[in-house]
DNA sequence: TTGTACGCGTTATCAA
DNA sequence: TTGATAACGCGTACAA
């Protein structure tokens, strides 16, 4: 009772079934041949001792790894600081646990492509899920790492994309401002090398042509104090803007705080959305109508088809649904 | 060129410098006898191939372990989807990198402190970092885990505690909602069971007693909706409440809620404050005057300590530091 | 269908 | 001070 509790090993399973380690290996593997009487006595001895492979083992002798990289796309590591990345990085510990493996943090600089390379390399990474990720880094990536990474956003012929509607999102949010009266309405944008940022931004402007609105376009980066310059810029350049559509949460936040420094009313004067759907989207006054995102489904989704090594298809699309609150 | 390229082992390593692998190891884990013109070999070699120790073959040799599990008390596994621990588990990651360590995500039934032993028992964690602990579960760690704990809040004789001054952040609250000429203060606690919230209210209980105040305690647990229950609460029962002190911003953003719905101006009428400084308590309306704490640093701080295994002091406290918005 | 034997990269023990 | 060598737990050719 005081021995200490080591815990049991193949070879405490196969003993125990009666079979050599190799059988018992190929059995829990589900690897190879097996005869259905040695099956059935090993996986019920597995069972009884409460077994578990011992992924440090399993990935020396694989060389297969037993980190799950989340790999982020940007200028600066401050991106790693995201809350957004966090909860991904969240979502994907939770989808690793049972696997026995572990998740890491990796920044991947937009100017360095290659350095995604550097990852493939290194023995020690199970598989990789990419954010905001960009073509050139899609490129770089060796084939010897096919079907052990997912993007969450766009894919590749090798990287199968878990993705959110944007387009459709921002249609959704775009009409719903024209539906309740808008007609002069205005975009701040994401940042120009993020191609999912482009797809809002196209659903914006093929609705305002359809509808023979003025095309109201400021770059924005995502962040709330870019929000706000952008808020001051559509205020001085189209002064009869009637709604100010945000590419996230954050930039509608900082957009909101400017105008109502100005004495503009949101929503009376001026509607406002967001995008994303944070947490405390709901808590802010006025609350912020926006789209909300199946962030932690999206990474569970991405993180089980790296693990699975199942076949996906080449893209998974989850929905935006508008979410309407009080400020647009 | 066209080689896969494998990663250097330490037999590249030895090789290249000209000595054995044993010797290798030796210079390069820093234990062990060597001679300085083998130790300068071999460190000009390993840097040269740019070697990196591979954390599965010594985790298989140790039993050491190769993940960092952040374990979060609560009453559910709800706890994991917190963004403060998201953020924890971030920081985490970031420490672990570099050690070629992955970060796990882990739920510490409140109920059951025994838990914690399966974790010990787990010869792939290579340390644990606890959040929200309670003395149960303290007491049930063992004691092979002695210098590979560390625990953010409170800590024991084996587990060395990085927290945050709760106590003094509170005065420090408390000590400016009187500054600024608020007498009937009252506070909307933390879950009965997390000791730091016990903390919080100690400090806010010395200081209505030393000025002559009424005190005035609702139970709280930190969340937005239980905020507006208990400014509710407090209305019925204080009415002439001026100030009230929430125990997280999130309580503090429910508080304001339901009191601007009851047409109570904020803070012209009654002050609130929060706690924490959430990225997003400088964005709403009005912006939340709160106590910042230092997570990532204290993450931080904590998974180092865990990796070292250096000795550290058995309790690191981190300023909680007043943050003047608007609401209060 | 099963078992033997080897290798994965590292650390630890021991003899030299 | 050094270098063989034996583990660590697992997967897998290869032989039986």
């Amino acid at each position: 009772m005081a021995t200490t509790h080591r815990p049991p090993t193949l070879e405490d399973v196969a003993l125990a079934a009666g079979v050599s380690r190799a059988t018992a290996s190929r059995v829990l593997a589900g690897t190879g041949y097996a005869s259905p009487a040695a099956r059935e006595r090993v996986n019920v001895a597995a069972d009884r001792l409460g077994y578990a492979p011992n992924p440090a083992a399993r990935a020396l002798v694989q060389g297969t790894g037993f980190r799950l990289v989340v790999a982020v796309t940007g200028t600066a590591a401050t991106v790693l600081d995201d809350p957004y990345v966090h909860r991904v990085l969240g979502a994907c510990a939770r989808v690793c646990a049972p696997h026995g493996l572990g998740v890491a943090l990796h920044w991947l600089p937009t100017r360095s492509p290659g350095e995604v390379r550097r990852l493939a390399a290194d023995r020690s990474v199970g598989g990789v899920v990419l954010i905001n990720t960009t073509e050139g880094v899609l490129d770089a990536i060796p084939a010897r790492l096919r079907g052990r990474v997912a993007s969450i956003g766009i894919g590749s012929a090798l990287v199968p994309a878990f993705d959110v509607d944007n387009g459709g999102g921002t249609e959704a949010v775009v009409r719903h401002l024209y539906a309740t009266g808008r007609r002069r309405i205005a975009m701040v944008t994401g940042p120009r090398w993020l191609s999912c940022a482009g797809r809002s931004v196209g659903a914006y402007r093929r609705i305002v042509r359809d509808a023979a609105l003025p095309e109201r376009l400021v770059p924005g980066d995502f962040s709330a104090d870019r929000g706000r310059a952008a808020a001051r810029e559509v205020l001085e350049r189209w002064p009869d803007t009637d709604a100010i559509v945000g590419s996230s949460d954050a930039t509608a936040l900082g957009v909101i705080d400017l105008l109502r420094g100005d004495g503009v009313q949101v929503p009376g004067d001026v509607a406002v959305t967001g995008f994303d759907d944070i947490p405390l989207a709901a808590m802010t006054t006025p609350a912020l109508t926006t789209a909300t995102h199946p962030v932690t489904q999206i990474a569970t989704a991405a993180a089980t088809a790296v693990l699975d090594r199942r076949p996906v298809p080449p893209a998974t699309m989850f929905p935006s649904r508008l979410v309407r609150r009080v400020s647009g």
